[in-house]
DNA sequence: TGTACATCAGTGAACGCGCGTTCACTGATGTAC
DNA sequence: TGTACATCAGTGAACGCGCGTTCACTGATGTAC
């Protein structure tokens, strides 16, 4: 027997919401969101969304967060195929799945990475934990390597210190790691967002160029430039 | 003497409105721009700007043309402020020149390069000239130091021919280059964007790190990377 | 030099639309006796 | 088991707003005679 039906029509509509917020996202992109195209597809009345958030920006705040957990479990989850000491496997599989997710949910990476939508204002304090997730898994191998005395840091700019306890104050899980690992994560993930949104920004296709062999390309020349070859 | 007022209030009222659009998605985004804002900022009425564009889309591509061809010219006149044999330092200055156009002018570089305008659709036809420009400082670097054997284009990716028959077909000024500079320029082009547009976006930081000098340990990256020194 | 006319940039009113948010409400559910 | 009541998720109407776009117009300018 199916329960009777209780007192909301959709059970969970909380969660409904945002996953109508991402397919209306997905459709139109993240700045034409609007709370009363939820409702529509939803087919309840605009004011029932106020049950669940105080007010549109916090909808998008929940929706930023929550995209940047799920990248970031993305990652963790691709790092932990392989065991902790294979290190280089374990870099490679970040990397790829940090292109994988964000050209299968270019709208959500946008969301998070892109222009930022009018009239809303990023409340960093929130969202920094969940950002500093979203590449904890990268950060984490380049830790790894540097603790192995396997990173190349020659020349590499000095990092201001008192920053990590600035993070670490922020409640991010980060905060274990070193400055010099902070500062070569950085500039690894420069180069991945690079070309992920020049590709998902449909600025590569113009020119012809093949978004795949240049992702992999960049891969290994960062292999190459920063990490020593094990013995 | 004035020279007796004429037909129009504001002289020029083409650039006016283009020059009040800039200003209102420098303080708003560029996807808040509104013609009725454009508007009400020149003290006009809305549909007197339907005289110098047929709609808001026209306006819009009107201002990214814009945008790309400025930004291409300011790297061009940088790359011209060495001589063609000084390539290495025409390289640097065009890299700076990169950074500090966006760095000035963040709202352009996100309208050209980030998220699109919810309901706009890009005609790839008419921009793609300009947008070719904006990067063609680059290329045209790059491919001045192929010409002269001085770029490492080792295990670098096959790009697919034919493409560059139909660059030229589309009457960009980058169809005489060969395919691999292409290629290198697209990927020194993803990683000058990749931070730079990191930074533009506020996500670098909250991590503590200094954009500055991360963006001159990448140029010096991509020159130890891509370019054989000379003898 | 003076008058009649054509041009056309900019106006003002209006259209239909979608938006976020508020508010008093209703009606099914769950609870206390 | 049955009745009275409290709860509270979702409703429907309304608010004030800004938007793109259309249309007939007006009034200053420039031109032809």
């Amino acid at each position: 027997m199916a329960r009777p039906i209780k007192k909301q029509q959709i059970p969970n509509l909380q969660e409904a919401i945002k996953e109508t917020a991402w397919k209306l996202i997905a459709e139109f992109g993240a700045p034409a969101l609007s709370l009363r195209a939820i409702a529509r597809a939803l087919s309840i009345t605009a004011p029932a969304i106020y049950n669940y958030f105080p007010d549109r920006d916090a909808l998008v705040t929940a929706l930023t967060i929550d995209a940047f957990t799920s990248f970031g479990d993305f990652q963790l989850k691709a790092r932990d195929t392989f065991s902790p000491e294979k290190t280089l496997e374990r870099f490679h599989a970040i990397g790829l799945s940090y292109r994988s997710w964000a050209l299968a949910y270019p709208q959500r990476y946008q969301l998070i990475f892109g222009t930022p939508i009018p009239g809303y204002e990023k409340p960093q304090m929130k969202i920094l934990p969940s950002a500093a997730r979203s590449i904890s898994a990268l950060v984490s191998v380049i830790e790894d390597l540097l603790v192995a005395d396997r990173l190349i840091v020659e020349n590499f700019p000095a990092i201001p210190s008192g920053y990590a306890a600035q993070l670490s104050a922020m409640n991010t899980n980060t905060d274990t790691c070193h400055s010099i690992s902070h500062g070569v994560s950085m500039i690894v993930w420069s180069r991945v967002h690079g070309l992920v949104s020049l590709e998902i920004g449909g600025h590569l296709p113009p020119f012809g160029v093949d978004g795949d062999a240049l992702y992999h390309f960049e891969l290994k020349s960062i292999v190459k430039q920063f990490i020593k070859e094990s013995l």
